[in-house]
DNA sequence: TGCAAAACTTTGCGCGCGTAAAGTTTAGAT
DNA sequence: ATCTAAACTTTACGCGCGCAAAGTTTTGCA
């Protein structure tokens, strides 16, 4: 770290005592050079810590390092541990991670696209919106620019997508709620901002359908991403005009349950399986924060992990070739049953 | 959207029929162009869709039109939140805001600092880990970068920092605990990772002595981010052990309240101010979740979009060298009580 | 109508690096 | 010691755009 500034590659690769070229070559990949050129490289690094321009770099290229990851609200935790752990991935690949949020806004969404496809990313993972989504501005996208989906699915866009298998998650809970209890309501928005949404929705009925039982659904008002809020508020008119048939509430996902739990405290009942309880309530996600809700909430789990690892290497086998441009190459997670006090 | 497609700017400006300098100059600043000029452009601009080459563009310039943000934990939606407001911010004064987040990890947050570096930014806007970053790295990377600080400040590096008056904030709730109740006792980590929980700290007990009161203070163990969780494990161990003096808790932070309810539920303690509460629990910062706990949390309010906004000014005047290097820049807002069921 | 200022065009260099081609050195084997 | 492939050096071009200089056209105003 003493000696001069350096200013370009040229510069360095004389302080080191090498060709230009081959410093290039060690920057693309330290191990296509001779052991002994690398450590001359290696040592040079060490007094000088000279790094490659990236706009130069990547100007001459027709593929960066850069991997972009979209989700549809950081604000929500779920996909904040979600970038979290791609991220993470993506750089022990060797690739840079750029993070945005369409914070819940299909216009942000488009204008992180265009800005994307300036970037020019060697590959992208992508969370939609959804159903706001501007269908056309993905399927033209996703045609420019390797992508996986993951968490909400959208029809035919991107190389594969990667999300929770929905059908399995209702049945895991609707055998565990009913062995223990009541069967489940199904506590959801009417017009859900994720495609997730509707095909629990479908799961939910179906489920309940096969075992012989009445499915009865309670669809509340409600636009964007504010889940509590939509939850509390629903679920508070629910609870006075009495619209849960049973004394258990499957909700479509744990930000709306966490809403309905609020609801069920202003309302002074008591949520959970004991004897003195006024009803259950039930989520799906296990959401970062539904072990602290009081009572803790039962949830169905997502499998963090086996969604961020297979989206991730999915990306990189699009990346080199090896997936086909069909979309045969879905892959759905099974969830996990967490008992916790709330059912 | 007819036509072949554009190369670069060279072709784009022979489509439009004007000069590339003078596409270059409409695209640096589209005011800056003669009317006319300027509809010819955006007329072609709409038949070809083209956009200056990122790395082209940025190559040749001494500073970008990148701002980054840098915040400690994403998964913490009370950076989420920020973020999401100072990304606004930044996209409407016509830069291109890049997220980062350390996860809590130090030498990510260094790892993030020197691609940063890499990238050229004009400015960015950083919410260091505290405690545990490394403050060589940051000290450097703040005389190359114009930089100002927020939530969490760091002895002098940057250009400013932006953050709440925690001494305020315990005044003020104290005052309001105190009135309506026993006074508090202090909840918080022993070795906490952010420095403004040391502020806290001081702040209690100041506001305490100058008030004539007892400073009680609880310090739990615990490290990390995970803060509802130290909260939840050292609450337990705190009731067990009838730590508390008064009935009334202050916590450090939402977080570590939402731990403390989550305990004091599992023990069966009642919280609240009313006649059959044991225990009054209350936060610092209005986390977004703190709505929605049960019973909802007492708290005092960050002023997120004051912050947000504020920092954003700063850091566009540093930019334009509107700012002094000597940091008397420094901007505290005051917190706003939030009385919920809690305390 | 005339005139200066503003806006434009033409020309050309340079940013830092990828990369190809041709020639030279080195490594590892027979 | 001899040979060959691999690794290296030298040389040179191009990526797309910023930017400056010099010359030309347009604009706004008296």
């Amino acid at each position: 770290m003493n000696g001069r500034k350096i200013r370009n590659m040229e510069e360095f690769a004389a302080a080191s005592g090498v060709s230009r070229p081959t410093v290039s070559k060690f920057f693309n990949d330290p191990a296509s050079v001779r052991p002994s050129t690398r450590r001359k490289i290696e040592a040079a690094l060490e007094q000088y810590s000279y790094r490659p321009n990236i706009y130069a770099t990547n100007l001459n290229r027709k593929l960066t390092k850069t991997i972009g990851i979209v989700v549809p609200v950081l604000a929500d935790p779920f996909f904040a541990e979600i970038a979290r752990k791609i991220e993470r991935q993506v750089i022990s690949a060797g690739f840079r991670p750029t993070l945005f949020s369409a914070h819940g806004n299909a216009s942000l969404e488009n204008d992180i696209l265009e800005n994307l496809l300036a970037l020019k990313p060697a590959g992208v993972l992508l969370a939609p919106l959804g159903r706001a989504s501007d269908q056309r501005v993905i399927d033209a996208f996703c045609r420019e620019v390797p992508t996986v989906l993951f968490d909400s699915n959208l029809a035919q866009a991107g190389m594969a997508f990667v999300g929770s298998d929905n059908p399995q998650f209702a049945r895991l809970m609707i055998d565990y709620l009913h062995r223990t209890g009541e069967p489940p309501c199904f506590f959801e928005m009417k017009s859900p901002s994720n495609p997730n949404a509707n095909k629990r929705r479908s799961a939910y009925t179906a489920a309940m359908e096969e075992r012989g039982l009445e499915a009865n659904i309670v669809s509340i008002e409600g636009d964007g991403w504010d889940f509590e809020e939509i939850g509390r508020v629903g679920g508070l008119r629910a609870l006075d005009a009495d619209s849960f048939v049973t004394n258990t509430v499957l909700c479509s996902n744990d930000r709306l349950a966490i809403g309905l739990l609020s609801a069920c405290f202003e309302r002074g009942l008591r949520v959970g399986h004991h004897a003195q309880a006024n009803i259950r309530v039930a989520g799906q996600d296990d959401h970062p924060f539904s072990r602290y809700t009081c009572p803790p909430l039962t949830t169905v789990a997502q499998d963090y992990d086996a969604i961020s690892e297979t989206a991730t290497r999915l990306l990189f086998d699009a990346i080199d070739g090896g997936l086909s441009r069909g979309r045969p190459n879905d892959v759905l997670f099974e969830g996990r049953l967490i008992v916790r006090e709330s059912a």
